[in-house]
DNA sequence: CGCGCGATTGATTCGGCTCAATAACTGTGG
DNA sequence: CCACAGTTATTGAGCCGAATCAATCGCGCG
């Protein structure tokens, strides 16, 4: 079977394709191959949790996760996301240090671990690799940056406008324009980093203003420019 | 001469020693040396600008630096400082865009610039560096990711404290406790997010519990627990 | 010594947080 | 398929921190 979710094949693995594995060796898919190892994550179950130690990579074959930190009282703060393709526990891992956030899966997701040393050898031997893990770093480090400026800057609706649009640039909507993930108020909340109430009155807000339509958990984008608009758009 | 401000060796430079490029091989050091160029900045010289496109790193041999994010209404949000055995306008450097933020001296600045060309040849040959490289910027993800949260989740008065003490692990603090940088109440008020006044009545509150002493621009720090404790501490 | 920007203080306003009370939803077991 | 229990979402009231606006004040510098 070529793209089995319960354990994927690194060769032929269609989210790898669009990772920053893509360039990888025929042989070193292979290596990856034959040490990595898979798991299935049930909604709501961590990946691992700030503060452990990391022993390799988390790759995600499909599935969607959230990336948090622990903040002041225990109140979570969101600090990415990420999905089919995208990696996990990396910062942690090349720098050396425990893990500074947590991971948790949002959906039914298949992820694969690779051991650290596997991991380290390729990225001692392929430095066109080691470059793409670079840039990489360097975009995550980018949009932290900007998340920090809008988080410090932004009203709360501007910062609700803000996330909608990076999750739209996340995950996409459906063809009907809904946002296709599943997130709680609380999670919303936790992304702009504000009161859960306050969250649900500016998301009133836009409703009222036919920027979007709202059935449950369910954000339908009615409006993208009006949203950009919303958010007072920065670079 | 040992130490050039104007025109410093990259052989026997000391801010090289203490930065990422440490581990460099003799003749490597010899070949950044005879490409680079070095400038001097006066307090307030912008080195580079937000949007523009990056030819090269810059090295900082001597100064402070602040590195800010133009935001909402053009108000300025300080991502970061650096100093001496710093590097600047590697982020867009790497990831190939134009940079997203701008550098400004904050002190009388001996800056050396390494052409693009040149640095990606020894990063291509030199994986050592390469690893060093992706651990600093892991480590100023990381710190971004911190920010992020205190940002989203601190009072003013904690995220003072703890602007307080980036600033002390950044520039230290006299043999006479004060810190060693001298920004404008504006700048503090642009690290935390906030208003000016806001950042005065907060300092006046820090020195009235005895936390700090003021004078001017300095700020002696008196009680660093107590600092600690203010910031609420996470991580 | 006077100018001008940055710092300070006060008054007022407002956004957003908190707390409390419902309402709506989800999954469960009968 | 329904009732129940536990969440999660929503709404309202009241309060508070912090932004804004408007005067000074005072230091650093020419």
């Amino acid at each position: 079977m070529s793209e089995n979710f319960i354990n994927p094949n690194c060769s032929i693995c269609k989210s790898r394709m669009i990772s920053v594995f893509n360039k990888l060796e025929d042989s070193e898919a292979e290596l990856i191959d034959t040490e990595k190892n898979c798991g299935i994550f049930k909604r709501g179950s961590v990946i691992f949790e700030e503060g452990k130690q990391p022993n390799g990579l988390y790759c995600i074959h499909h599935g969607k996760v959230k990336l948090y930190r622990s903040g002041k009282d225990g109140k979570e703060q969101i600090v990415r996301f990420s999905k089919n393709g995208g990696i996990l526990g990396y910062r942690a891992l090349i720098s050396g240090e425990s893990y500074t956030a947590s991971a948790e899966a949002l959906d039914l997701s298949s992820i694969c671990f690779i051991p650290k040393a596997t991991l380290f050898s390729i990225l001692k031997k392929n430095n066109d690799f080691s470059l793409k893990m670079m840039q990489m770093l360097c975009q995550d480090l980018s949009s932290a940056e900007k998340r920090m400026v809008n988080i410090a800057q932004k009203s709360v609706r501007e910062g609700l406008a803000e996330t909608l649009l990076i999750l739209i640039e996340t995950f996409e909507t459906t063809e009907d324009d809904f946002l296709d993930v599943k997130l709680s108020r609380e999670d919303l909340a936790n992304m702009i980093g504000t009161a859960t109430e306050s969250v649900i009155r500016a998301l009133a807000g836009l409703k009222k203003d036919g920027i979007v339509e709202l059935s449950g958990r369910k954000i339908k984008i009615i409006n993208k420019q009006a949203l950009m608009r919303e958010s007072q758009f920065m670079d």
